[in-house]
DNA sequence: CGTTTTATTGAATGACGTCAATCACTGTGG
DNA sequence: CCACAGTGATTGACGTCATTCAATAAAACG
């Protein structure tokens, strides 16, 4: 099974699984086999899913942003996680008979609804490919649980440090980022939502951070001075992430 | 695959499985050796795990209570998580090649080690099993969304009465609790690794919670006066626990 | 029994939230 | 083209919740 001597792809999802092990060309076949299952669109702010649904879908997001969040009883809300394009939800949704969570859209949005028979049908003859979504999966649960850490520990300067810093290299991973600069839609009530801040905490911090010439923001593009400086004031370990090809071993291109 | 008629066990690892489908004898006696697997025994506080390691186990808590933590450089800890007796680490760890955080005990601690062979072989055999133990995984992403929500959301009063809310459940469906009692050998320290909060102000708000007549703690028991008044003060909403039988369309006695 | 860990208390400080007003930007329709 | 509405960002004044430091008390432990 020879690996593709073609350039590497440009497709987020690819891209991003590319960083567990390299996949031959069967394996990629399969995963865009997933990214053009059933599209659907939203408008910006639209659900995804809504809590108490039955999920029923594998999500895979193609273009745009999008969140989980929840709503305590008395309105307010936490935003759990952010998706990116290439991003895809739990893998095991299925197991579960209702959502306890809403996912819904942060710009407009494009993403790929995949059945559980279609899911299973194109894992299960390529296991390779498997792998790599498990991988993904688990990369995920790190990100919440360094969330964790954010909101326990870090300072609103260093949260919203960590934000950026995290965002970058996610966009990075999944070939979105140019040179130090990114996409940024986010809204500042949308940092409070992900931060646990108040808004007008969220001004007032944003506003440091970038005095301190961090980073700047212009278009909605996020731009960053020094990624070690900007790392630094985050206390942020990029360990999280996983992104040193851990999954070499399974490369395509080795003897099994 | 008749279902058996014996007393409901009381291994709280198969209690806790069975409130997502019923277990068949075949699936209680897979349960039982992945539960006899290799036992390991730490003193309170030492390391099961650590970051940086190579998680070569899956690990099935049998007796006494662990955490997973991570601490930022300068020191500060975040705990992500807790184990109590039935809890089942993360199913897919082989995937990643290296920790980024650690598990300790909190209390004397017995957990069996589970090889990726063993663990793959009794599984394969019994699906339902497995089914089960990946509703427990989801669970588990839930509670930490859960956990997200307190530290993001919540104020020091509701997360604490949170925290000993969902502790009694968790407790209770492993088969732990006796009427509105449990268990309790978390430490004022402990709690406040968990909450993002300083000891000092879990000192005083939980001193609150006690004299607002919530719970109460002797010998390291906690007992709870009125569970909806718990909840009410927590904003407590049991429905992320997913307990209520979800997977009874995947009961051993009923027709595949 | 001393020693260590855990829990409690007070006082002072600081981080962050709330309220309310203003400003800037965008898009829309007349 | 401008008026206007709507959303998002910013600012100031002030209040509150939670932290820090430091001292003490109470349990747990060998």
């Amino acid at each position: 099974m020879p690996n593709s001597v073609l350039p590497s792809p440009t497709n987020p999802f690819i891209q991003k699984l590319e960083h567990y092990a390299r996949l031959s060309d069967e394996d990629r076949g399969a995963a865009m086999r997933l990214w053009n299952e059933r599209i659907q669109k939203f408008r910006a702010k639209d659900d995804v899913v809504r809590e108490g649904e039955d999920p029923r879908f594998v999500r895979l997001v193609v273009d745009g942003w999008a969140c989980r969040y929840k709503y305590l009883e008395d309105g307010r809300r936490q935003v759990l996680g952010l998706f990116i394009p290439g991003d895809i939800c739990d893998l095991n949704v299925f197991v579960l008979r209702e959502m306890d969570h809403f996912i819904g859209a942060i710009t407009p949005l494009t993403v790929a609804q995949i059945s559980r028979e279609a899911f299973e049908d194109i894992t299960l003859a390529h296991p390779r490919l498997l792998q790599a979504l498990w991988w993904d999966s688990l990369v995920n649960m790190a990100i919440q649980r360094e969330w964790l850490v954010n909101l326990g520990q870090r300072t609103a300067f260093e949260r919203i440090a960590h934000l950026l810093c995290e965002i970058y290299l996610r966009l990075r991973a999944a070939g979105r980022a140019k040179g130090l600069s990114c996409e940024w839609p986010l809204t500042q009530t949308m940092i409070a939502d992900i931060t646990g801040l108040s808004t007008v905490h969220v001004s007032r911090t944003f506003q440091t951070v970038r005095e301190e010439g961090l980073v700047e923001i212009r278009n909605r593009v996020l731009t960053i001075r020094d990624l070690d400086d900007l790392k630094t004031a985050a206390l942020f370990n990029a360990n999280y992430l996983h992104l040193d090809r851990e999954g070499r071993h399974l490369d395509a291109n080795n003897a099994a």
